[in-house]
RNA sequence: GGGCCCGUAGCUCAGCUGGAUAGAGCAACGGACUUCUAAUCCGUAGGUCGGAGGUUCGAAUCCUCCCGGGCCCGCCA
């Protein structure tokens, strides 16, 4: 419908002032104006071809818009603010949109140009369970996902796991000493023997003697426990092997929960690429041979550092520590090129707000490479607090210090849980009121756009029961200001996708549908569909009813929330 | 000290590649159920868009400075 609008400027700029103005149009806007005495849809264009054409924008308005009125498709061309152009749109147009609204996929576009992107989200450490915060970013990219796919792109899901080095290691640690303690022995004792038998190193302790960066939580202790029910023998075996074999027990019991808790979030990916896998195919060695041969590293006090201060970083950075490990910036650059190699035009990464200061370093990186920064996109995830009756929930007793997202599906479901998540920019942070989300009332938006669908379908069904089905014949009788919005704002789905994938906005569409129920219930207040004398008008109104119906449950479903036919 | 993000109604926030009289929900107040779901709707009230400059036909939106808040800045991830 814009398109409509902007091709039919487009034709009579041409035929007025040539060719040569066609780049003002494709910058125009044509958009919703905010009042509704200002039409259907407006456009900006003769403010921009002001100073090319040297006439006031007032005038060139003027000009285009006694030539648009021609067209029988708009009812109305008016001038306004200066240079507005405002159009209504014809009784005509609005029965073809609606029309194009119930039985095309109208919402199809193809602004992505098959653009291949990969989207990398959540992305957790198998270290413990998954966290509120992740669940967040779980949902944003899940449904940018969906939202680039339906705009032309063709994107691909990607969980990149961290299953090497450090925090790996301290994993097994953690378990292992919790074995210990579980089988009556004394971790402190324990940390001692490990560090004087070279096992660990003497920064392991913290003054307390205790274990410095070890995972805490009750779910350490339940690995523990778990393990020693199915191998007796692990404190037995070299603590260096029963190290490593709590680490992979570990690891392999928390991907199978992050993966659990992700499949109940509704959340899936394509791939799951194993940063281990990096280091077995021999790609970090080969991505540093690369920076090498471009002379981008240097040795300084027995570790290996990355120039990323040609490319704007504050410092260098080190890629390998002096003790001969590669450091998570490492294989990172190696998974970033690998992403490259692939073949995909861009690569969009979903993190916590918290790794703000990593981007610049690995952009950096992606330059020193050869490659283009910008082929980088890095989405940040505010955090989230959790409130419950007025108070911050801020741990959980399973996770220690933070809450899982387990606990928040539980506690309110997953509907609210993603449709919450959705309610405010990622970027800014995000306080989830827990009793808002259980509640019925009109106050919570969930219910608020599903009930819109419920009530919706219980027309739909009670019309039925009366012998009317939805009909096409007579849209024209259409007409009321209530209808005609309806029409628009449904139709309008289709631009708030392109705008949301433009901009990474997923959160856009909640809103979306927010307004739309919104206009649903209004209507529904003020107007009645079943009207036994009026055949018509009725079977109409079923149409328009099964157009808003068709878009709320579309919209729901990229959000993956139900969209329930009764509540 | 440096960097990133934020500051819009009493509260929580939309709007930000500049566009017309700045919006929504909640809370407050007043109304609407013999009618397709009142889990709804209508109305009233509420604002120097943190402050000051600048850019221009036009600024909540862009630029500079200042104030306030959050986060980050290790051979951590």
């Amino acid at each position: 419908m814009k398109e409509f609008v902007r091709e039919r400027v487009k034709a009579v700029l041409r035929e007025l002032y040539g060719e040569a103005v066609n780049q003002s149009v494709e910058r125009a806007s044509f958009e919703k104006p905010k009042r509704k005495e200002f039409g259907d849809l407006a456009t900006n264009v003769a403010f921009l071809l002001a100073r090319d054409l040297r006439k006031s924008p007032k005038q060139i308005a003027e000009e285009l818009a006694n030539k648009l009125r021609s067209f029988k498709e708009f009812e109305k061309v008016e001038v306004a603010g200066g240079g507005f152009i405002n159009f209504t749109f014809s009784q005509e147009l609005y029965s073809q949109l609606l029309r194009e609204v119930v039985e095309t996929d109208f919402f199809i576009s193809n602004i992505g140009k098959g653009e291949r992107v990969l989207l990398e989200y959540v992305s957790a450490n198998p270290t413990g369970p998954l966290h509120v915060g992740h669940g967040r970013g779980a949902v944003v990219g899940d449904v940018l996902y969906r939202i680039m796919k339906l705009t032309g792109y063709k994107p691909e899901r990607e969980f990149y796991i961290n299953d090497a080095g450090r925090q790996i290691k301290l994993l097994g640690l953690s378990i292992f000493l919790k074995a210990v303690e579980a089988s009556g022995g004394n971790p402190k004792e324990t940390l001692k023997e490990l560090i004087s038998s070279g096992v660990i190193g003497s920064d392991a302790v913290d003054e307390k003697e205790e274990c410095r960066d070890c995972y805490k939580g009750e779910y350490i202790k339940e690995l523990a426990v778990k393990l020693l029910s199915k191998r007796r023998d692990i404190l037995s075996v070299p603590p260096k092997n029963a190290i490593e074999i709590c680490a992979e027990f570990g690891k392999e019991e928390l991907l199978k929960e992050i993966e659990s808790d992700l499949k109940e979030l509704r959340v899936e990916f394509d791939n799951w690429f194993s940063e281990k896998s990096l280091y077995e195919s021999g790609k970090v060695e080969k991505v540093l041979e690369i920076l090498k041969g471009k002379g981008f590293l240097y040795e300084k006090e027995g570790a290996l550092w990355l120039k990323t201060t040609l490319f704007g970083d504050d410092k260098d950075r080190v890629v390998r520590r002096s003790n001969g490990e590669y450091t998570y910036f490492a294989s990172d650059i190696a998974y970033h090129y690998d992403k490259i190699e692939r073949g995909y035009d861009r690569g969009i990464d979903i993190w916590g707000a918290d790794h703000h200061g990593y981007i610049q370093r690995v952009k950096a990186a992606i330059q020193a490479l050869g490659k283009d920064p910008d082929w980088l996109e890095v989405v940040l995830i505010q955090m989230v607090k959790l409130f419950k009756e007025g108070k911050e929930v801020k741990m959980s007793k399973r996770a220690g210090n933070f809450v899982t997202l387990r606990w928040l599906m539980e506690e309110v479901g997953v509907d609210a849980v993603r449709f919450f998540f959705l309610l405010k920019r990622h970027d800014t942070p995000l306080d989830f009121d827990l009793d808002l989300a259980i509640s019925t009332k009109s106050e919570n938006p969930v219910y608020y756009v599903q009930y819109a669908h419920a009530r919706l379908c219980s027309i739909l069904d009670k019309a039925e029961e009366r012998g009317f089905k939805p009909s096409k014949e007579n849209l024209n009788l259409l007409s009321s200001e209530e209808e005609r919005e309806l029409i628009l704002r449904s139709y309008m789905l289709r631009y708030e996708l392109q705008e949301a994938a433009l901009k990474r906005e997923p959160h856009r569409l909640t809103y979306y549908l927010i307004e739309l129920a919104s206009a649903l219930h209004r209507f529904y207040n003020k107007h009645r569909v079943v009207n036994e004398e009026n055949k018509e008008l009725t079977e109409s109104r079923l149409f328009l009813i099964e157009g808003i119906r068709r878009v709320i449950e579309i919209g729901l479903g990229i959000l993956n929330v139900n969209a329930p036919r009764r509540m």
